[in-house]
DNA sequence: TTAATATGATACCAAATGGTATCGGATGGA
DNA sequence: TCCATCCGATACCATTTGGTATCATATTAA
């Protein structure tokens, strides 16, 4: 459906990718710079921001020869919605669970 | 570092494993329940519930010959937890930019 | 008992993914 | 100018992933 949510989510599923989105929150970094953290190439690491360009959670400023990555708090929206979305589930469970006990006698999603 | 909130995240990646858990939301499902709202096959549709176990983010009931996959809220903890991480990050950069604009000088992490 | 059903398990396949290696082009500093 | 450096692009490779096909097993209903 959403293929932006796709993105997001497809992003977040590499543990170096959400490295990198919390190295990005104490600011932006060049490829370099991130590269100095990790055990693999600078082509890799560009491949990885790539994606998560992809999924919308950072934004890139080319200044010079350098490229200056930083996060994207647009781009996590969708993906805290759907989680949301969820939220509101286990209220409504706790909330069918609360009337089980109290009254004996179940009415929601349980059946 | 965190295995459990990798399988998470790896399981919420795919389309079809996200949309399983919607459907989980209203109630538990078996395996044949489930495979006809999708255009694969039934082992195909296992192998993501396998997926979705792997993270925590559904329990399985095995009764007689079938097996009832539900939501397991305790598995989102972890995701959630991940995402707010960066809601804070969000606030404290409005807070510099408030501060930018009302003070007209920086003192947070935008350099 | 017998047949239909719901699943488990395994082998197999094509495509996506995460990674390296290598070449080349711009840019910045001495 | 000259060279180091930061990056883009491409080709290539091994592994993982998403999926099918097939056969075996256990359970339910008639």
């Amino acid at each position: 459906m959403d293929i932006n949510t796709q993105n997001g989510f497809r992003a977040l599923a590499d543990p170096t990718r959400r490295d990198i989105l919390q190295r990005l929150a104490c600011g932006e970094h060049t490829i370099a710079q991130l590269t100095e953290h990790f055990d693999m190439t600078r082509a890799a690491v560009r491949k990885h921001l790539t994606v998560l360009s992809d999924g919308g959670l950072i934004t890139t400023r080319v200044s010079g020869r350098e490229r200056f990555n930083a996060l994207d708090p647009n781009g996590f929206a969708p993906i805290r919605d759907w989680i949301n979305f969820f939220d509101q589930f286990w209220d409504n469970q706790l909330t069918n669970l609360k009337d089980i006990i109290e009254n004996n006698d179940r009415k929601g999603p349980l059946q």
